[in-house]
RNA sequence: GGCCCUAUCGUCUAGGGGUUAGGACAGCGCCUUUUCAAGGCGUUAACCCGGGUUCGAGUCCCGGUAGGGUCACCA
């Protein structure tokens, strides 16, 4: 079988986004489906356009989503560096091999020479061609002047691509495109393909804008004798108004903003894994190890997508649901408390697994701690007296049932919250639930909204909890 | 503009000649050990248009239309 051989290269000119880090991890499942290995290469070829710090954030990015790749900067590999930047005499090595096999040449004209060619074409409304205006003879290469790719052959180009099928592109296609930049660099279109074949590369896995510039490649790949990888095209995903593509300076969102607001990573991995897949059944909550067995490239969406955030939501209530307590702890300790344990570790012990269905993020969590929301299980609340009888019932009513529910507590096992629940059950049932229950919860809570009353009780202990109620007794007498 | 790619509920998608066009998110309704959340049940909602091929077309072909991409010493 195949060794396969996936890589990710990105160029280090921002933030990852949802669209980057899709084709990051489809690039990744492929590599471990198949035993493969996953490379990490940094294509800083444009000097210009590079972003201080962009290195570290790719790495983190995949780092938080487990990503875990084989070869990456500074790492010694078998093929040398990972970064673009540092395999200069690599691609110089090929230019050579270029020019000495007849399929490149330094480019003659100056910047402006071009520019005049691109608008006499425009002007004529055609398609502006270098090789149009490709000199008869051709200088030795100084290493100074731009190279340029002789194309060998003007045909039209057919390929396979794993999830388009077959696919071709005319002519017009086909250029004497840039190999080598004046200022030494390489092209992408150059770069990539000499790093694919060192670095044995066997599927090449980008988004569709590669499409249209897929015969140059091919024509490269011919000139220099290299074994076709195979092409796999993943579709777009679209900006949520769905009028262009998803990109950093069209409301992309930095992906580690969404760890910063408490999205697991796993969630952030089971959402993006579908974005352009399917595992072909109705099952939608995948880990990374069960992404890893079921993905395929057979399933790979053609069409474009936006990504829904509210799906991502969803995503992370069901992750956050299969998180064990302490799992879920730990996740909430990470980036609520900032990894310090808080005071009142206890207690908050408690109150974790009982919060964790209305808090599954944890920047909702945390604004909702700073709003005082959970408050209540730490010092008695404010009541509001209007607040506490239930609806349609009155001030009159309440006092009855609190005071039959004090004695009732008085007397009751507070173990657990089943003994609570079953020693004031009966009554509640009796009197009617909402009644009695409604003030209960409210006195104890002074929200309209918190867990049952029993779990309230239970935390805040037997001693507070009656407390409790017999202080929003006093406040009705009063 | 040339070339290329794509087209099923609002969104992500299943489906590959005969289906009551399936699932998920969101929406709506109901249920539950008060409320909120979570959960359960139910429900609204789609084959871009026009021609072919065929006994029969989301499904195959052609043409429109729409959206996206690409035409750099960016990747």
């Amino acid at each position: 079988m195949e060794h396969v051989v996936t890589r990710f290269a990105p160029s280090p000119t921002g933030f990852m986004h949802i669209g980057s880090v899709r084709t990051a991890l489809f690039a990744f499942l492929w590599a471990r489906k198949n035993k493969g290995t996953f490379i990490l290469r940094i294509e800083d070829t444009d000097k210009e356009r590079e972003v201080a710090g962009s290195v570290a954030h790719i790495q983190e990015s995949l780092s938080w989503l487990n990503l875990t790749w084989d070869y990456g900067p500074q790492m010694s590999t078998p093929f040398g560096s990972c970064i673009q930047s540092e395999r200069l005499p690599t691609y110089h090595a090929a230019a050579r091999e270029l020019i000495a096999k007849g399929y490149a040449y330094p480019d003659p004209y100056s910047a402006e020479e071009i520019d005049g060619f691109r608008r006499a074409a425009q002007a004529n409304k055609e398609v502006f061609l270098f090789r149009k205006h490709r000199p008869k003879t051709f200088s030795e290469w100084d290493g100074k002047r731009p190279l340029r790719f002789l194309v060998p052959e003007i045909k039209r180009y057919e390929w396979h691509d794993e999830v388009r099928g077959d696919l071709s592109a005319g002519e017009e296609a086909l250029d004497d495109f840039i190999l080598i930049k004046g200022d030494g660099y390489p092209t992408y279109n150059f770069a990539h393909i000499i790093d694919d074949m060192h670095m044995g590369v066997t599927h090449v896995m980008r988004g569709d804008e590669f499409i249209s510039s897929t015969p140059k490649f091919l024509s490269l790949y011919d000139a220099l004798g290299i074994k076709r990888p195979k092409l796999v095209t993943l579709p777009p995903i679209l900006r949520e108004d769905k009028t262009k593509k998803l990109g950093k300076r069209d409301g992309a969102k930095d992906l580690l903003e969404y760890r910063k607001e408490g999205f697991l990573p796993a969630a952030m991995i089971n959402f993006l894994a579908f974005i352009g897949w399917h595992p072909g059944s109705d099952r939608e909550l995948f880990t990374l190890p069960e992404l890893i067995e079921a993905f395929d490239i057979s399933t790979i969406q053609t069409h474009g997508g936006s990504a829904n955030e509210e799906k991502l939501l969803w995503f992370q209530h069901q992750h956050v649901k299969h998180l064990s307590d302490s799992e879920y702890k730990a996740a909430v300790m990470q980036s609520v408390f900032s990894g310090k344990e808080p005071e009142n570790e206890e207690r908050w012990n408690t109150i974790l697994p009982l919060v964790r269905e209305r808090a599954a993020l944890s920047s909702t969590f945390t604004a909702e701690i700073d709003a005082g929301e959970y408050a209540y299980f730490f010092t008695a609340p404010e009541i509001d007296i209007t607040l506490l009888p239930n609806k349609n019932s009155t001030l009159e009513v309440c006092r009855t049932h609190l005071k039959k529910i004090l004695e009732i507590l008085s007397s009751s096992d507070f173990s657990s919250v089943d003994s609570i629940k079953s020693a004031a059950w009966d009554y509640a049932s009796q009197e009617g639930r909402g009644d009695v229950l409604w003030p209960l919860r409210y006195s104890l809570s002074g929200k309209k909204q918190s867990p049952d009353p029993f779990t309230i009780a239970h935390v805040l202990g037997k001693e507070e909890t009656l407390a409790r109620i017999t202080g929003a007794l006093n406040q009705i007498h009063a």
